[in-house]
DNA sequence: GCTTGACCCTGTAGGGACTACAGGGTCCAG
DNA sequence: CTGGACCCTGTAGTCCCTACAGGGTCAAGC
């Protein structure tokens, strides 16, 4: 059972923002105390801290929400599932090629200048149009 | 030389979203035809396209706008390009471990609906707290 | 037993990053 | 020479938080 601040600190967000996706229905209303003081499980953990680094990957709000019910969903069909799953994973798989490619050209940066030479700027090159 | 909606396409942003982008000076001002229509080159098509990918990957804007910045600075000391450099090089790490998580979730969620059978809901494990 | 400081509550207003009009000019194919 | 596709400059609205203001709760120490 969590206060609110612990549960910031455990799913790296802020306070607000959690009594904010309360408010929106992102997350379940929690227990309360006597008085009154929100309380949280670690269920509300998991959810929040998937919502956090969802929203950190570039997915918005709907999707981190649509992520977790795919899998959950046991009553909607297969076919379904399996579509809009493969939709998330194209998506997925683009953001690792992207982020390579990105990662690629720090680490050229990065060695360039503990050499001692700034390297020309070839990170723009690392996230061109495809 | 693209008219703006070419540059849109291209880029895969929205006019609006370039305007946007030029009105806080994050775009630099392309030239102007006879009839102000705005004209653009190849390099806005390179940073406008950098700029869209990072924020889809979950930089914000001043991240998108720092990062090719990094390499385009040979006056700023060697030392503070590799600080900050192996900072968002951290930052690239630990989403691209997020992403491969959750790829390999969504893998085994769309592998088991082919087999016939719902998984049970482990996506919300993928990204979990640290 | 009373204060003080850390914590919690419910608002509401502000900020970042777009997005969607309204109201109007340009340009060219038919 | 007109209809439709394109462009312009505003300004207002949306999404996703973030930061107060104004006030209750609670445990530790005097």
């Amino acid at each position: 059972m969590y206060p609110i601040v612990a549960l910031a600190e455990a799913a790296g967000a802020k306070v607000e923002t959690i009594r904010y996706y309360e408010r929106i229905g992102l997350l379940p209303e929690p227990g309360r105390t006597r008085s009154n003081y929100r309380s949280y499980s670690e269920v509300h953990l998991g959810r929040l801290s998937f919502i956090r680094r969802a929203r950190d990957l570039g997915f918005t709000l709907d999707q981190s929400r649509e992520l977790p019910e795919l899998a959950e969903s046991r009553n909607s069909d297969c076919g379904t599932v399996d579509v809009i799953g493969q939709d998330h994973l194209r998506d997925v798989e683009r953001k690792i090629a992207d982020l390579k490619a990105l990662r690629r050209e720090l680490c050229d940066l990065i060695g360039q200048c503990q050499k001692g030479a700034i390297a020309e700027c070839r990170i723009i090159g690392a996230l061109s149009p495809r």
